[in-house]
DNA sequence: AGCACGCCGACT
DNA sequence: GTCGGCGTGCTC
């Protein structure tokens, strides 16, 4: 590797190269420990089975512990640093990254500020790491050559038969199978291995085996103008040198996935893959029913998979086996040999961007895999990121818009409802008198309702109105959450909980309040104000199990549960033609969090599941309960107006170099003792200033501050915020400040390159 | 991340 | 004197 630290002071000049003896280097990476890479000999027998993109076992330290890392580059060059100790093995028969994939994670690990060998790991499935499913298994022949002298041969009984009945065996037999047969023990037969009169093969075999059920068969769909126009721009960058990526600007309902689905039966006619990302809650038995219409050969990576079909499935994307890959952010890793298109459906969605290491984003890290493959990357949504969408404008992207919904239905229609002038004694709760009695004029008519909650829980506020005492979790200083199903009251950011409290703890006052609405209250109310009509609630605490998401959604499709109630879970991806009336219960919740992007998330979201209703011929309306109806997000989601949102949110990002505009990189430290992060990040801080001036490097900084959840699972946090034009410049400073910093003893502190999130 | 090396305090 | 505390630094 280039940069790798010689331990040389200089390379050899040019005229003693032809003197140095060409060796084979592997270049070795490793998941844990130090980040940079390491170059190992590789000894003549190993020269076959030592390939980038396989693991290996090396000497590692003064003890030279064999360790487990991933070989990376594989080069003949002459022998210059003195110490350099030979690989000891190959652990796998196979490779499990491409020179692309090995590319793709080096740009990652760069981006990302984290080591290749982390990024390895979290790009190679643990399934595919473990060879889940899989097993060793010693298969016995007898060679051809032994088979003909066979008769001539002095044996003793036992082995003499086994030998002749191992030679007669069709197939290759494994040595209890021959025992077996031959009713004798492995002691004769392990005699005659050792004599080398029996082959041995160790073979690894699969013993899991999907079958691929049979489905219903789909035709395509006749395209209105819109989606022509828009799948003739992605089949004309399928063929291009190097594609674009081309935002597909689509309002709800606007079929988007039908233009996905005819790009990719292009791809797939070429005898290319493609892959599909979708968020995490639109990985629906839907969304794959729609697939594996249209698919021969699809594989849809779900959470809930177990390890060996994982494996399984890893394996036949590899070979090539798999036409269309469905899958959550991690899929975009799929092994696809030749890839001919990646989709990421409602690229906006904050689920794409992972919160553990590597932090990466799907959409970004797709945008980089789209590029190396020379392929189209199609990024779908109706509110696009703002990062897409300027982009787009910039021309960056292509773009293509599809304004309006098929078969010409109107947008439905959206109405505010200001909870400042509801004062209607008769609505006391959730659900205001307006949304009542659209929600009685809905069911009269036969149509079905969702209600949009964002707080899981029942009352997310517990206090004493006596002492003004409220209930906390003593780890994390969060107010604690009133689940009464279970009557405890939980923390919703760690898993404390306690009995829910029937007196104030502090002062013993018998009358401790319950305030702030959840779902689980919401469907109470909703349950006694039409118990003649069946609801049902979703949300994380009722779709826990495996398979509750699918009889949920079976139960309201079949149109037995009138009312859907639940958290964002069921804004994204529903399509039922029935849902008349949308209700958005509290459309303020995500506006004043203390985040940048809270104008984003709110617009994002009401647009998302207002698209829920107008589906079917029968329209369809949408009612927002906000205090603030003029808060420029909601009311350009009540019009449908994302180029509305975007002309007011852009100019503040401007200002505040902000995403798309500058990048940032957030630094979140977190300890026991407040006083220590609070200074280790100062003294980071200090630290980074000081080289950004050296270095003459353009870079904001902004904090340290306490984070907004200052402390979680009794560890204090506090961050810090680095903003530029230049993402680069940033990164050499955390770079450089990672080694000159040293760590005190139980302090931590992350890296988040492109953060999303803020708490 | 581990692990060796090293430079100081309480024991046989 | 030496056993072992964990504070630095190196690992191809």
């Amino acid at each position: 590797m280039k940069n790798q630290q010689s331990l040389f002071e200089s390379s050899p000049e040019p005229w003693e190269l032809d003197d140095q003896p060409q060796v084979m280097i592997a270049t070795v990476v490793f998941s844990t420990g130090p980040s940079q890479p390491f170059d190992y000999l590789i000894p003549d027998e190993l020269i076959s089975q030592v390939v980038p993109g396989r693991r290996v076992y090396v000497p590692f330290g003064r003890s030279n512990r064999p360790i487990l890392g991933y070989c990376v580059e594989v080069e003949n060059r002459p022998l210059t640093s003195r110490k350099i100790k030979p690989i000891k093995s190959v652990l796998d028969e196979q490779t499990l990254l491409s020179s692309r994939m090995l590319t793709l994670t080096r740009w990652m690990a760069d981006y990302y500020l984290c080591g290749w060998g982390q990024v390895l790991e979290a790009v190679v499935p643990a399934a595919v790491r473990g060879k889940a499913g899989t097993r060793e298994v010693t298969l016995l022949s007898v060679s051809s050559q032994v088979a003909t002298q066979l008769p001539a041969l002095k044996l003793s009984p036992k082995q003499q038969q086994a030998l002749q009945i191992l030679a007669v065996s069709p197939r290759p037999l494994t040595p209890p199978e021959l025992a077996q047969q031959a009713s004798c023990t492995t002691a004769p037969i392990n005699e005659l291995r050792k004599k080398g009169l029996i082959q041995t093969e160790i073979r690894r075999v699969s013993h899991a085996h999907f079958d691929d059920e049979s489905h219903e068969r789909e035709q395509p769909k006749q395209l209105n103008p819109d989606q022509q126009a828009a799948l003739a721009v992605i089949l004309e960058s399928v063929g291009a040198e190097n594609p674009v990526p081309i935002l597909l600007h689509g309002v709800t309902g606007s079929g988007k996935t039908e233009v996905y689905i005819q790009a990719i039966e292009n791809v797939v006619a070429q005898d290319r893959q493609a892959i599909v990302l979708v968020p995490e809650i639109s990985l629906t038995p839907q969304t794959k029913q729609r697939f594996q219409a249209r698919f021969n050969q699809i594989a849809v990576l779900h959470s809930h998979m177990s390890d060996v079909e994982r494996h399984w499935q890893w394996k036949r994307i590899a070979a090539g086996q798999v036409d269309v890959v469905v899958g959550a952010r991690s899929a975009i890793f799929a092994p696809t040999p030749r890839l001919g298109m990646i989709v990421i459906d409602e690229e906006h969605d904050g689920s794409f961007k992972q919160d553990s290491l590597p932090r990466y984003h799907a959409r970004e890290v797709a945008a980089q895999r789209a590029r190396l493959e020379g392929i189209p990357l199609v990024l779908g949504s109706a509110t696009p990121s703002l990062e897409t969408w300027y982009r787009a404008k910039s021309r960056v992207y292509q773009q293509v818009a599809m304004p309006s919904r098929v078969g010409n239905r109107p947008m439905p229609y959206v109405r505010t409802v200001d909870l400042r002038v509801e004062k209607n004694p008769n609505s006391r709760g959730a659900i205001s008198r307006q949304l009542y009695l659209a929600m009685r004029r809905t069911l009269q008519d036969e149509g079905q309702i969702i209600l949009l909650l964002n707080r899981r829980g029942h009352s997310t506020h517990i206090q004493c109105p006596a002492c003004g005492h409220v209930a906390e979790c003593p780890h994390c200083e969060m107010p604690l959450t009133l689940h009464l199903e279970i009557a405890t009251a939980n923390c919703h950011y760690c898993d404390y909980k306690i009995k829910a409290p029937n007196h104030c703890p502090e002062c013993q006052y018998t009358g401790i309040r319950f305030s702030g609405i959840g779902t689980q209250k919401l469907e109470t109310e909703v349950r006694a104000k039409f118990k003649e009509w069946p609801s049902i609630r979703m949300d994380s605490d009722t779709m826990r199990k495996p398979g509750s998401h699918e009889q949920a959604l079976e139960r309201f499709r079949s149109g037995e549960v009138r009312i859907l109630v639940g958290t964002q879970m069921i804004a994204k991806g529903l399509d039922f033609p029935n849902v008349l009336l949308v209700g958005v219960i509290n459309a303020d919740t995500a506006l004043h969090f203390p985040d940048t992007r809270a104008g984003e998330r709110t617009f994002q979201l009401i647009t998302q599941v207002a698209g829920r209703t107008g589906r079917g011929d029968k329209g369809g309306e949408v009612l927002v309960q906000t205090l603030s109806p003029d808060h420029p997000a909601i009311e350009a989601a009540t019009r449908h107006n994302y180029q509305m949102f975007a002309m007011k949110e852009l100019p503040f990002r401007r200002e505040f170099m902000l995403s798309p505009f500058a990048h940032m990189i957030r630094i979140v430290a977190r300890g026991p003792q407040q006083s220590q992060v609070e200074l280790f990040l100062g003294e980071l801080a200090d630290k980074f200033t000081q080289y950004a001036a050296e270095q003459k490097l353009e870079v904001q900084l902004q904090g340290p501050a306490p984070a907004p959840i200052e402390k979680l699972r009794d560890n204090y946090r506090y961050h810090l915020l680095l903003k530029s034009v230049s993402l680069d410049a940033m990164r050499r400073i955390v770079e450089h400040c990672r080694t000159a910093l040293s760590l005190p003893k139980d302090v931590a502190w992350i890296v988040d390159v492109d953060p999303l999130d803020m708490m």
